[in-house]
DNA sequence: GTCTATACGACGATAGAC
DNA sequence: GTCTATCGTCGTATAGAC
């Protein structure tokens, strides 16, 4: 069995790259090949269902890195805002601090394949069920919670839309530092 | 002269309507012949430009219907709050009630060209500025407006990203709701 | 496991009839 | 102003050699 000449890992990091960058639409196999170094049928080789199937790898390592090194760090011994703080240095790290974009908006654009619109939401969910678990950690009801970890996320999401459109970065940041205190912590 | 079969104004809405849901990429020239019922050689017709040029005429709407409809308001005689509150409304309608994606974020997916870039952000700036004039009549220092306008957008935009993922229109309803108070109207 | 070569449809764009 | 017909390119996907 010949040597792999780029890693899974390595692989999904740069499909990842030009997803999130481009959605779904806006990535083509050519920009593919040229970012992975990886010829067409090579790449379909490691992905026989093609393109959609690179996505969903995609989709699915995403979910597995935030799950192990972001949500991870909410069930950690420290206090909780230390724990909530530690979750945006993640995040800050994993956007670039607002550089890069997410790649859950730009892979549900259009008309999103089943298996995509499936994957966004599920890991959408797990962001907004870890917030709302720190959310009532921190004393508040259930359905504030819910509420306030909603808008968290979608204070995040729209701070890197914003930080695309005019090159601002900072709203970013807020967002960020903003965390503990949207979940309730004094 | 012969009629034409579709007015301006349709046309550029039917546009409007299939590049704010699909971006720049994501949408053909046989979706737009679909949708507005002309063949290819009429649109190229009414667009010389190309597919390019109805991009950036639907962008020229926008930014038209916006500071027309929505963002004149600020400018009324009415309080301070019922003029925000109709800014509300109007972008509640505008987006639909969150059902509607943001033809900023979806038209500044992978490399826009620099057309679009432009004016997507000339859309971004005025109605940051729009926000920031509203935040200062409200008492808020220059600075602190300025960022709580950017915050306000950024809500906007991520509250209708997560109603995409996530389906709940809920958090497109607080972020209208809770545009006087971010303003900082008490 | 990666490559070259190729199939074939969809893409954006244009020419010319009416 | 809209149409039919077509161009050349790029899209995704596959076959088969090494």
């Amino acid at each position: 069995m010949p040597a792999r000449t780029i890693s899974d890992e390595q692989l999904t990091q740069e499909l990842l790259g030009l997803f999130r960058a481009g959605g779904f639409d806006g990535v083509s196999l050519t920009d593919l090949q040229e970012a992975t170094g990886l010829k067409r049928s090579s790449l379909y080789h490691r992905f026989p269902g093609g393109k959609l199937e690179m996505a969903v790898s995609v989709l699915d390592a995403v979910e597995g890195q935030l799950r192990e090194h972001v949500l991870s760090l909410a069930k950690d011994e420290a206090p909780l805002v230390d724990r909530i703080e530690a979750i945006g240095r993640e995040l800050s790290a994993f956007y670039d601090a607002g550089r890069l974009a997410c790649l859950l908006d730009s892979m549900t654009l259009g008309v999103p394949a089943a298996d995509i619109a499936a994957r966004t939401k599920a890991t959408a969910v797990a962001l907004v069920e870890t917030f709302t678990r720190l959310s009532v950690e921190a004393g508040q009801g259930q359905a504030d919670a819910e509420m306030t970890a909603v808008d968290a996320l979608a204070a995040i999401e729209g701070a890197l839309v914003v930080s695309r459109l005019m090159g601002d970065r900072s709203a970013f940041k807020r967002a960020i530092d903003s965390l503990p205190t949207r979940l309730g912590v004094s």
